[in-house]
RNA sequence: GCCCCCGUAGCUCAGCCCGGAUAGAGCAGCGGGUUUCUAACCCGUUGGUCGUAGGUUCAAAUCCUGCCGGGGGUACCA
């Protein structure tokens, strides 16, 4: 990792040297033994330079003695440089850290979209829907808090034959009306028809007629339609609310309706689109591409996903002018997003930087999950069993929690526990979900952040702190070996975030806030803050500051909430 | 068959894109720490042929190839 400071000795030794990039590569490493950085490009660029690794090392050195900000530097290994900094410096790196603080104004630039969560109507939500839902939710808060003007869109799957399926069954067996049933009613509902249809095959027939009826815009159909979707956004937005997710504009499919037709013409007529097997629209792609061939209208002219995609794609940047369009969808679509975007290429619109961000699958210990047999987990229930064991464990501190809502308290812990589950791995792993581990309330977990800032906030009400992070007149002297850690780790927050949003990896923000919270934890522990004397006093009010900060910051952008004491 | 992803400690995972110093955490195990700012914490310790066999390199968990094991995808589901 290159930083501000490395690159500010870059160029001051570039002055020096014509081999600029002798000075390049430089690292953070762990713990103080090797420096607060240190490059090994000696090693790399011996051989071309024609002088031994070590000798090229020590020239390094020599230079890096005259650099205001080097406290000292040497030779290690086989020709490692590493560097200390002066702690003056170190503390200035602080000063790059306060206008990340604060959320970037947004630039006037052309917009990035970002696409999550894709839930199916008439379905509560499974477990599985909190990946690509909170992995969205935070790439799309890393965009929005650097300073880019984003957009947040939902893609329902409001559309299809699950309707007609669902209105057979609610004829049939039915007890009242759409409105009055709960989400997990109208599931209940659609387990029967499957289970129905294994002695009774005229029920798939009636379940398309009824779909039919439902696109030909059958008055009773749509109205029963509209239902459905009432009841089920409003069980989804009760789960969004709960994760810190909103996503401003919440499309369904069924929205692309009339937007279609335009579209397989135009492929048509430009002979991308071609007829193949059974009367389907297809596109073939060029032998090249490696891709085999999709369908873009079934045989029986009914539109497919990959056909709302289109409309989806050419609505978007109809309305919008995005500058990239990002789709946070699990990677058993890698190959359809390949051919989609390959397909509009190919149609020749003029389109933004389009990219699938996928992320692993989630599997299960025992059972397998399949709606249609109802043996689905689902996230409210998720949700429901994490906020009630942390009550219990709340319950059973008794006085040594410090909160005077339990209730509140425990489903920042619980919901956090199982938000920090998904974002504290990396997305393209397939995550194992197992009530241990999602549900864990110590050691690198929700709790542990939410305790960490919770101490802090103490100990800054505490030392009567005024919330600002004044850096003058900071005091250098004594920095303990804990403080320095601290602020090493302090320092390199801008990049995490930068790097967290340029990787669209969730992931490296929370790994960091954990490692942030270690040291925190460690310099509590060791140091006196509040009774340490005035110049150092201060200068330990103002880290615990900057860790407060920070952890909230980081936080919030990963859908988590803090309490002020717990 | 072909394509994509994964394989790191008993368990769950970082690290791999962009190769560097003794491979890091958490949980579980063992041993310590509270006259001090919140012990949901901290410190120490046990535990790893980085799936496997080769190759490239001064240097490979990291790059390349083969193989084994797991998952996913592969024309009318999304």
């Amino acid at each position: 990792m290159v930083h501000t400071l490395t690159q500010s000795i870059t160029a001051f030794l570039s002055k020096q040297y014509s081999t600029h990039d002798l000075f390049v590569q430089w690292t953070v490493p762990d713990g103080l033994s090797h420096g607060h950085l240190s490059t090994p490009s000696a090693l790399r660029f011996a051989k071309e330079v024609g002088v031994s690794p070590k000798e090229i090392a020590q020239m390094m050195c020599d230079v890096l003695q005259g650099v205001p900000c080097v406290e000292r530097s040497e030779v290690a290994g086989p020709g490692f440089v590493n560097v200390w900094l002066t702690p003056e410096a170190l503390l200035a790196q602080l000063e790059d850290v306060l206008p990340v603080l604060q959320p970037q104004k947004t630039r006037d630039e052309d917009p990035v979209i970002v696409e999550y969560s894709q839930p199916n109507i008439a379905k509560p939500l499974g477990i599985h829907h909190i990946m690509s839902t909170i992995i969205g939710q935070s790439i799309a808060n890393l965009y929005q808090y650097l300073g880019y003007n984003t957009i947040r869109v939902n893609h329902f799957g409001d559309w299809g034959t699950q309707f007609g399926k669902l209105a057979v069954a609610l004829e049939r067996w039915g007890e009242k009306p759409v409105k009055d049933c709960s989400i997990d009613e109208l599931l209940a509902l659609y387990v029967r028809f499957h289970d129905e249809l294994e002695n009774d095959p005229t029920l798939h027939d009636a379940a398309r007629d009824t779909f039919r009826r439902l696109e030909e815009g059958d008055q009773q159909l749509r109205a029963f339609w509209k239902d459905v979707v009432a009841v089920t956004m409003d069980a989804l937005n009760r789960l969004y609310e709960r994760l810190h997710v909103s996503i401003e504009h919440p499309h369904g499919e069924s929205m692309y309706e009339d937007m279609m037709a335009p579209i397989l013409e135009e492929g048509l007529r430009k002979g991308v689109f071609t007829k193949g097997e059974k009367g389907a629209v297809v596109i073939e792609f060029p032998e090249e591409m490696k891709l085999p061939t999709a369908v873009v209208q079934k045989g029986d002219s009914a539109t497919i996903y990959m056909t709302r995609d289109f409309a989806q794609i050419r609505y978007r940047i109809d309305r919008w002018h995005p500058h990239a369009m990002y789709y946070v969808v699990d990677h058993a679509q890698s190959l359809h997003f390949q051919q989609l975007f390959t397909a509009v290429k190919m149609l020749g619109w003029e389109l933004p930087h389009l990219e699938h961000i996928a992320f692993g699958r989630m599997r299960f210990r025992e059972k397998s999950m399949s709606t249609r047999k109802g043996n689905i987990l689902k996230l409210e229930e998720v949700l429901d069993e994490a906020h009630a064991r942390a009550k219990r464990i709340i319950e059973e501190r008794g006085d040594a929690v410090q909160t005077d809502d339990p209730e509140a308290l425990a489903e920042m812990m619980g919901v956090g526990s199982v938000i920090y589950g998904v974002l504290s791995q990396n997305r393209k792993q397939d995550v194992t979900f197992d009530w241990g581990s999602f549900l864990s309330f110590d050691g690198n977990s929700a709790p542990y952040v939410q305790y960490t800032y919770a101490r802090s906030r103490s100990v800054l009400r505490k030392g009567k702190w005024n919330g600002e992070h004044v850096l003058s007149n900071v005091s250098t002297a004594d920095l303990s070996e804990t403080e320095h850690l601290l602020l090493k780790v302090l320092m390199q927050f801008p990049h995490i975030l930068e790097e967290a949003r340029s990787s669209h990896m969730p992931h490296i923000l929370t790994n960091y806030l954990f490692e942030l919270c270690q040291r925190f934890n460690a310099f509590y522990n060791s140091d006196p803050i509040l009774q340490s004397p005035p110049p150092l006093k201060g200068r330990r009010l103002l880290l615990t500051s900057f860790v407060s900060q920070i952890l909230k910051t980081g936080g919030e952008l990963l859908c988590l909430r803090f309490p002020e004491s717990m």
